[in-house]
DNA sequence: GAAACCATGGGAGCTTTTCCCGTTTTGCCG
DNA sequence: CGGCAAAACGGGAAAAGCTCCCATGGTTTC
């Protein structure tokens, strides 16, 4: 084993930052332990430390989590990142990767699930929570993706998929798209089948997921 | 100055109570820290060591922080409770206020602010962080917006706003409640005319406003 | 102890949704 | 080009869901 790891916390709230320092600093195999209260800061830490890891939360003001992950790699190919999250919904892990993180892991985890995840991507590797990988895999072979399930709508089946999940009842939704009630009915149908959801809630509740409400940003990257 | 202020931290992450502990520890003011993982155990824990101060997430599985300061009064009725959550929004101040707690801190304090707070239940007083407290005589003097329709919903109203909210069906409700199908629909209906919405999509909507949606598995967990 | 409020549900009638059907348009492909 | 599948549109009948009105019993409150 080499130098020490060094670790770039960013999280917005201090006490969890002041609590997890506190914590890896317990470990003899990481060193410097940076802090960063978003992701813009995050930027300006990294560039000054360069630091070998860095464990992102996803649930920020500002740019959120997925976002500094994404900007933090077009300066910095090749920083590893952790995210370390409440959410274990896969959504959230899926957007993670894609983002370019090298690993996420819950808050649910033994304490030294932490220190293992950090030290595993210090040495090149990827650490995803075995649990949400177990479940990643099924669901990929399923193919019940909630992404994926939004993009089989057809057009116009998403045009009122959108108008539905902000508010709007299937009369105001036909009224606006010039159309016959019943249509909005049946596609409304249609919709709720192919997304696999049973009441109007849940269908707003994954548009929210998936970023289909506008408001919905800190909906859903928040806490 | 008497004694050391003895602790009962409540969360289900693991990681989160180890760094909250390391991190009170530091205070000389702080004694024995002792850790729940949830409502349940934490009676368990309560009884055997008496701690002067309870520190509680809102955010857990099983029984859920509210329900959680609800039952701990009941046995305890002198214990004194400190609601720390990353809930920013005034419905969580006033519904745990309201369950009975002392006391009520979000996240996004300095970690400083968690020993300040603790002192002050420990001393007997209570602390309710400045910007809600702020926050919420405002909302009173105004009590035209959407926080404020959602406290004028009775208790079991409120409940069943949650579970809808969430994706439940009305059956689903019932069944959870163990009320009748009927029941649930007349309440709905109470619920909507209160909250001034027409459609369930625009409930969700409000919901996600007020940060009542959860966003994690807590709904599936317990049966 | 009356008034007020809450929780609980039954019944009748109304509204919405579902399911099944047909028509029309569009785009694609051998 | 003719055929074909997918999409968009909507009607009608039946099922499901919701609203409104009502009644009961429990708990506070003054």
């Amino acid at each position: 084993m080499a130098n020490k790891i060094s670790v770039l916390l960013v999280d917005d709230h201090a006490v969890v930052r002041a609590g997890y320092k506190t914590y890896l600093s317990l470990s003899e195999r990481i060193g410097a332990v940076y802090e960063a209260d978003r992701g813009e800061t995050a930027c300006q830490v990294y560039d000054k430390q360069t630091p070998d890891v860095v464990v992102m939360d996803l649930s920020m003001p500002g740019l959120g989590g997925l976002e500094s992950v994404r900007r933090l790699l077009v300066r910095y190919p090749n920083c590893k990142i952790l995210v370390f999250s409440i959410h274990n919904e896969l959504v959230y892990v899926t957007r993670a990767i894609k983002a370019g993180a090298k690993g996420y892991i819950t808050k649910n985890n033994e304490p030294d699930t932490l220190v293992t995840a950090v030290c595993t991507l210090a040495e090149g590797g990827t650490y995803i929570e075995p649990a949400l990988a177990q479940q990643l895999a099924v669901n990929m072979a399923i193919g019940q993706d909630e992404a994926y399930k939004v993009k089989s709508l057809s057009p116009r089946e998403f045009d009122i998929f959108c108008l539905l999940a902000n508010g709007l009842s299937t009369r105001q939704a036909a009224e606006k798209l010039c159309l016959s009630y019943k249509t909005v009915c049946n596609h409304s149908t249609a919709i709720k089948e192919k997304l696999n959801v049973k009441t109007m809630s849940e269908l707003t509740l994954l548009a929210g997921r998936q970023g289909i409400i506008k408001t919905g940003s800190e909906l859903y990257e928040h806490s």
